[in-house]
DNA sequence: TTTGCATTCAACCATTTAGTTGAACAAGGA
DNA sequence: TCCTTGTTCAACTAAATGGTTGAATGCAAA
């Protein structure tokens, strides 16, 4: 599992435990402990978690006395619709550039139901 | 790690190998064989690669005599952005409330910079 | 039928991950 | 000062992951 920040936000999102704790942040920021409130597992194992997210730059955390109270960084979504949009668009021109080929060749040999097209026309 | 489809399919692509495996199908189908090629690792890997992507739902497999030629399946993108549009648009509401109660406590005692939120009004 | 190709299955290994418990450490409050 | 609270660090364990190699399967071509 590589390094990079989007390999490492996908990893975080992973778990339907921290995407629970997002929610939960995305309605307002909560300490190490009250994010820990609603599991039975240890609040080390929350704070772990926070790590992670942090790690991803998911979450920021600032200091309130004792208190590390954690706030969600929402700008990372935006660096993963990004990634979405690419194989969305490219997946979209594929489609028609297929369609272009099948208009070509109206009524050829094959029927040709989803066919394996050759990469030539990739930009 | 939870085994439903949302967990699933981030945990697909946390893997920068099955992401650039996707890069490479939304170009275009193309075979297990073919997919493995641009990478040093054995065909047996590239194909469990490709399981996990097919049990994310990322990915759908077609037969062609001994060939199984993969196709990219780019509805559950969908998912995702759904998912993550919820966020967003949470953490703007949030923004917006936020807003609000400045606006309406306009020079009050705390300069406030971020305080937590209590959850009140959580819809 | 035999051979060869494309893919998957099975067993194994090293590393990472998510959890545990116990200790350490800061910062306030008594 | 001593105690309590909130959080993190350290060491450990069990399970999952990504890789390997070797064998099995399915299909087509000779």
């Amino acid at each position: 599992m590589a390094d990079d920040q989007l390999s490492r936000v996908f990893a975080a999102l992973a778990d339907p435990t921290r995407r629970d704790m997002l929610a939960r942040l995305a309605v307002g920021d909560a300490t190490v402990g009250e994010l820990a409130d609603p599991y039975d597992v240890s609040v080390q194992a929350v704070s772990k978690h926070i790590k992670v997210l942090t790690d991803a730059g998911l979450v920021s955390q600032s200091k309130d006395a004792q208190r590390r109270p954690c706030h969600l960084e929402a700008e990372v979504f935006d660096l993963m619709t990004k990634w979405i949009e690419r194989y969305r668009q490219q997946a979209q021109e594929r489609y028609d550039r297929l369609d272009a080929v099948l208009a070509e060749m109206r009524g050829a040999e094959r029927p040709a139901n989803h066919r394996t097209l050759e990469q030539g026309a990739a930009s």
